[in-house]
Parts: C-alpha cells; sequence; structure tokens
DNA sequence: ACTTTGACCTGTGCGC
DNA sequence: TGCGCACAGGTCAAAG
C-alpha cells in the first residue's frame, strides 16, 4: 500500500544508500513492470551517480549527475529494498530491477525492485519539469501551498462523493484508499458527501472542511513518524514493517466498534467506485 | 467538463 | 486438498 507515508519511508530508507553512489550495473529480470522501461534504460543509468532522491505525491525521484532524473511508480505491491553485496544473493520470482552500487562511505550494495502485480513502473526524465506523470499533480499535503481554501475551490465544481476526490491526484497529490478512509473518518465526514457540500456559497470552505484539511495532515506525518503501514508485503528498505496499520481507526476494521469516545457506533464498508470504504455511519455525518 | 467503469497483474484467504 | 470467487496499497483509457 504505497500511499505517500510509505513512499515517504522509502525514500528516507534509501537516500543513505543511494545519495552519493555510483551506478555499476543494471539487470533488467523482464521488458517491462506496468509499461515497457524506456528507450536506453540500462545505458542511461550506468554510470551515474546519484546525486538525490525525492519524493512527489506517490513518484520517486532520483537526481543523476547527468542532469536527467530516474522517475519510479510503486504501483500496489511495488517495494524497494538494500542488500548488502557479502552475502550471496539469488533474485526472487518478482525481483525485477536489480542495480549495483558503488558508495564511498556505504562500501558496495544491490538495489533491488521487486513488485508482484507488476502495476508500479519506471521512467527517465530530462527534466522533470516537462514529466508527464507529474504535470497534474495537486499540492503536496504536507507543503505549504495546500490549503483548505484550495480544496474548497477544486470540490465546488464536483458532486462526486468527497471520498473520490479525495483520491483524485490532481486535487490532493499522495493520499490512497487508507489515508482518505482515516482522515475522514477522523474530520467526522461521511464519505458519501458530495465533494461541492463541504464548500460555502461564496466558494470558501466550510468548517468541517477546514477540520478536513487539517486531520489530512495529521494523519500523515503520524504515519510516516510510525514508518508507514505494513499490509500484505509492504517493508521498509532495512526490510521491516512499518506500523501505523496498528493505529487504523476505521481502514479494515469492518464490524468493529467505532474508537471515537463518545460514540457507540460499528465500522461498516461500502464500495464506492469499486474501492472499498470503511467508516462509521453514527458519527461521520452526511452534511458539512 | 465531470464521473464511472473496466483493465492492467498476481497473491491470499475464504467458503464449499 | 482443491476449486472458484472476492478482494487488495494505484492509475489510466474509454465510455457515459
Amino acid at each position: 500500500m504505497p500511499e505517500l507515508p510509505e513512499v515517504e519511508t522509502v525514500c528516507r530508507g534509501l537516500a543513505p544508500h543511494l545519495e552519493g553512489a555510483r551506478i555499476e550495473t543494471v539487470t533488467l529480470n523482464r521488458p517491462d513492470l506496468r509499461f515497457k522501461f524506456p528507450d536506453r534504460f540500462i545505458d542511461r543509468l550506468q554510470g551515474q551517480e546519484i546525486q538525490a532522491i525525492n519524493r512527489r505525491a506517490k513518484y520517486i525521484l532520483v537526481d543523476l549527475s547527468g542532469g536527467e532524473t530516474w522517475l519510479s511508480h510503486l504501483g500496489m505491491t511495488g517495494n524497494y529494498r538494500i542488500v548488502d553485496n557479502s552475502s550471496p544473493f539469488a533474485p526472487g520470482k518478482h525481483d525485477h530491477v536489480e542495480v549495483t552500487l558503488t558508495h564511498p562511505r556505504h562500501g558496495d550494495s544491490t538495489l533491488l525492485y521487486s513488485d508482484p502485480r507488476r502495476f508500479g513502473f519506471m521512467d527517465m526524465f530530462a527534466d522533470v519539469a516537462t514529466c508527464k506523470y507529474l504535470a497534474n499533480l495537486g499540492p503536496e499535503p504536507l507543503g505549504n501551498s495546500f490549503t483548505a481554501t484550495g480544496l474548497a475551490q477544486n470540490f465546488s465544481s464536483r458532486r462526486t462523493p468527497v471520498k473520490s476526490a479525495l483520491l483524485d491526484q490532481r486535487i490532493i497529490a499522495g493520499l490512497g484508499n487508507i489515508y482518505v478512509c482515516e482522515a475522514l473518518w477522523r474530520a467526522s465526514i461521511s464519505p458519501m458527501v458530495p465533494a461541492c457540500n463541504l464548500v460555502n456559497e461564496d466558494g470558501s470552505p466550510t468548517p468541517e472542511l477546514g477540520v478536513l484539511a487539517n486531520v489530512i495532515r495529521d494523519v500523515l506525518i503520524e504515519a510516516i513518524a510510525a514508518g508507514g503501514s505494513t499490509l500484505q508485503d509492504f517493508r521498509n528498505t532495512k526490510g521491516n514493517a512499518g506500523y501505523f496499520q496498528h493505529s487504523f481507526d476505521v481502514y479494515g476494521r469492518e464490524g468493529h466498534d467505532c474508537h471515537r469516545a463518545d460514540c457507540s457506533g460499528t465500522i461498516a464498508r461500502i464500495v464506492q467506485s469499486g474501492r472499498s470504504s470503511f467508516w462509521c455511519p453514527t458519527c461521520q455525518v452526511e452534511t458539512g
């Protein structure tokens, strides 16, 4: 479930190994992931020095000494890990990309990309300013450009349920199914409320939308601090699980008691746009 | 212009 | 033990 906190966890784990390292060899164990690898992908990576690793939304961006940027998206089940070259290693069934590195301080290691469902992908860009994947992304929820006022502007014309609107990466970048469910619960907003119902006549955010913007930040910050969430196979780069899944209030808790102190409701599951929404019908209200 | 649906893949867990 | 089905973190193209 790589959503923003998990991708951030991966980037932070990789940074000490990657930044300052030189890419020695690249091995692709298949011709594609979700998409084909870009032209001359191996040649454009080999021999490059890695200058920085950054995250934008759920994308990982690796800046190379030649000026190009290596972009990757983890899809649903993608993950990176670092293995020590001193121990024998045989790639597993889903280890699709192997990158050997030399580092002046950390020595030699291998970066592995695994992705059972292959919904992830990689690409290469001379200039991230022209990168099609980043062109239409909304604001970073943890950045200064994310505000309730900005959310209200995007919500005002949309009758789609707020659940769907928050999953729209053009409106806010980096949220996925889990953290949207958690944020809506914290804000006591039903996932079925039309997005435009959270906007006043004059276009300003309702108080509920103001709360929602705040709790989105809160839940993401808490999840990052916990090292992300681990469901199925997500692991950080050291192979360890995250811990935030133990803090879920609604996600995956269908049939369990609502955690809100003064609520005696039971968590329910509904399907919206083909995705499960977990919520408390008792305390998450229909209108803003 | 907005919204929904299906497609892309593999793995897991459940009921029978 | 096996089979079929439902479901899983995301995005995109196509259709309504």
